[in-house]
DNA sequence: TACCTAAAAGGACATTTGTCCTCCTTGAAA
DNA sequence: TTTCAAGGAGGACAAATGTCCTTTTAGGTA
């Protein structure tokens, strides 16, 4: 549920370390917009710790949740190659601490690092993979269902986030979460 | 509705005419299965002529359709990064034309050609961006309106594609889309 | 402690969507 | 022409989910 890429993570800390690396560190509080759907960004985002949501937000306010980042996620990675705007919101649910590539790095490290150009491919790979089942998944099992998928995977999912945000999460509003959850409660001693 | 990529379908017909390019031609009948869910492939295609429809489905049998693939468009490069299974079958709605490249090839294309890698990934960030929005629009709307975005990007998308697969596309049961479709069709003459 | 606010829980009802049928249409095959 | 099968359309009812509230809970602050 939360997603991570630890090998992306380790390799990143060690082009930092490198000296002129024009990798920076910044640090947010919890709660922060860190970007903003529909605008353009100079630099691309990778977590070192914390936990952010990525969230596209419709018109009457609606979110959707659509990924928990986790350490070694990418963020504003998308907008790199074409000069697109944003899709999603990104804002930190903990304290968030990230590492920050402007686009020019980015590029040049996608250019001349073979290595970090096949961590960036696989890690782009991998957010299709993952995005792929998850919302056919919703979309035919009932919700109770989707919980104990969610509980299994990550048992910790209700003290970390927010009802509104698992709520958003799976694509529910928050009455049929508390619905659902009522069952299971009643239903077995799982939840 | 239907996604193309005319970049990378130029792009790989030069390619493929080079000499001894290893890049192959090949040829489907409609309603060919072409890749199949949970299975390992040892090429990538390339879409030169038709249209496929790229899906999941459940133990139940339910088809939750991804995307509809035209020219340009490639399919099992999702698994050339690590030796994972097919999240999605693929299946050839109309004759279906595509170019395939062994996953030696496709990974020494990337490995020695920039411009090839950039596509690539160009590719890879687009799907990501395409499938976000979608999924989140269709929960939060009503269907008729998801229909009526579908009939301006598509207007012929009735006639193409079947009612079953539609249906699929928008993650509702054909009972559910005729409702939408009448209501739609007694509210105005767009459809 | 008392007060305030935001999140969480849940009642009552409306609406949407699914399920299970039956019927109709159409085009290919006998 | 008749027959058959598959896709499309839609009625009737059931189930799931949303909407709009009110109430409860918990944590922070004066």
């Amino acid at each position: 549920m939360i997603r991570t890429n630890p090998e992306l993570a380790t390799y990143i800390q060690s082009l930092w370390a490198l000296e002129g690396s024009q990798i920076l560190k910044e640090d947010f509080d919890p709660k922060e917009v860190i970007i903003e759907q529909d605008r353009r960004y100079g630099k691309v985002h990778l977590i070192r710790e914390g936990i952010a949501k990525c969230y596209i937000s419709d018109e009457n306010g609606k979110e959707f949740i659509q990924e928990f980042l986790g350490e070694g996620m990418e963020f504003g990675e998308l907008e790199v190659f074409d000069n697109y705007t944003t899709i999603c919101s990104v804002e930190s649910i903990t304290a968030l601490k990230t590492y920050a590539l402007p686009h020019s790095t980015y590029h040049k490290l996608l250019d001349t690092d073979p290595k970090f150009n096949k961590l960036i491919m696989k890690a782009l790979a991998n957010k299709i993979r993952f995005k792929a089942p998850r919302h056919s998944y919703q979309h035919s099992y009932p919700i109770e269902d989707n919980l104990i998928r969610l509980k299994k995977l990550f048992p910790e999912f209700t003290e970390v986030i927010s009802k509104k945000d698992i709520a958003n999460y799976i694509g529910i509003t928050p009455r049929s979460l508390n619905r659902a959850l009522k069952e299971l409660k009643e239903k077995s001693d799982f939840f």
